[in-house]
DNA sequence: GTCTTGCTTATCCATGTGGCTAAGTATTTC
DNA sequence: GAAATACTTAGCCACATGGATAAGCAAGAC
């Protein structure tokens, strides 16, 4: 009952991808709160804003717990390692594949122009 | 004739919600590929790729310029700072809360009990 | 010149997504 | 207990998305 899906790059992407949900979150990030608040800036249905919220606790972003009859939404930052982690690795990728051409580039314009660059 | 999409958040997050995608733009990280290169790993047809890498340029994370009948994509890491940005913001305002938070409880402990906290 | 290669364009189809309304349930409040 | 509040559930609809096939086209290879 208590089943907690496990985050996902691709919800969590999938999550982020829609700007009423990126602004639920920047909401959020300031502090908790219920559910009737969080949708008061968006112009549209309840029940279509509550499956907007639905998406952000699947991705892990947010989790909220019911009191009496109101439900109090929380930010969970933690969710956002993932995609940074994801980011930073490509971005270490490319940008480490760069210095290797450019220390190649260094090395062959330090040698006499004449010469072949060495391959060991 | 060149258009260029304005790079939104969008766009960025909802082409890196898709697992080919993000496969894509991991082989890109290692080094510019031509489009055949590229669909090799992955088990469908060329024009169901084609959208992929589509998207991926529309997005800002991937140009590609044709040569001959090869058309050559590059990554183009960039395009993720906005990302990057966005979760930023987002995860320093969630902690500066906690901060402001923690100082709160700390001043309200430092106090003798028996006093109610000054609000100035 | 014909053949092959490497995309490109045009459709099509099933499913997912983002919106809606209508009606239901469980707390408070009066 | 009746009424208001704060969601919930169910179902509908339009359009976007991720996949497919079929056919086209320009550049190289032979």
């Amino acid at each position: 009952m208590d089943k907690q899906d496990p985050i996902t790059l691709d919800a969590l992407f999938a999550a982020l991808a829609d700007p009423t949900r990126r602004a639920v979150v920047a909401q959020l990030a300031e502090g908790p709160a219920p559910v009737s608040e969080l949708a008061a800036p968006h112009d549209m249905a309840l029940p279509s804003f509550l499956k907007h919220l639905d998406r952000l606790e699947k991705a892990g972003l947010v989790r909220s717990e019911k009191t009496g009859r109101v439900r109090v939404c929380t930010f969970h930052p933690e969710a956002l390692q993932a995609v940074e982690t994801w980011i930073d690795r490509q971005r270490r990728i490319w940008t480490g594949r760069l210095d290797r051409l450019d220390r190649l580039a260094q090395s062959l314009a330090d040698q006499s122009p004449s010469k072949p660059p060495e391959t060991s």
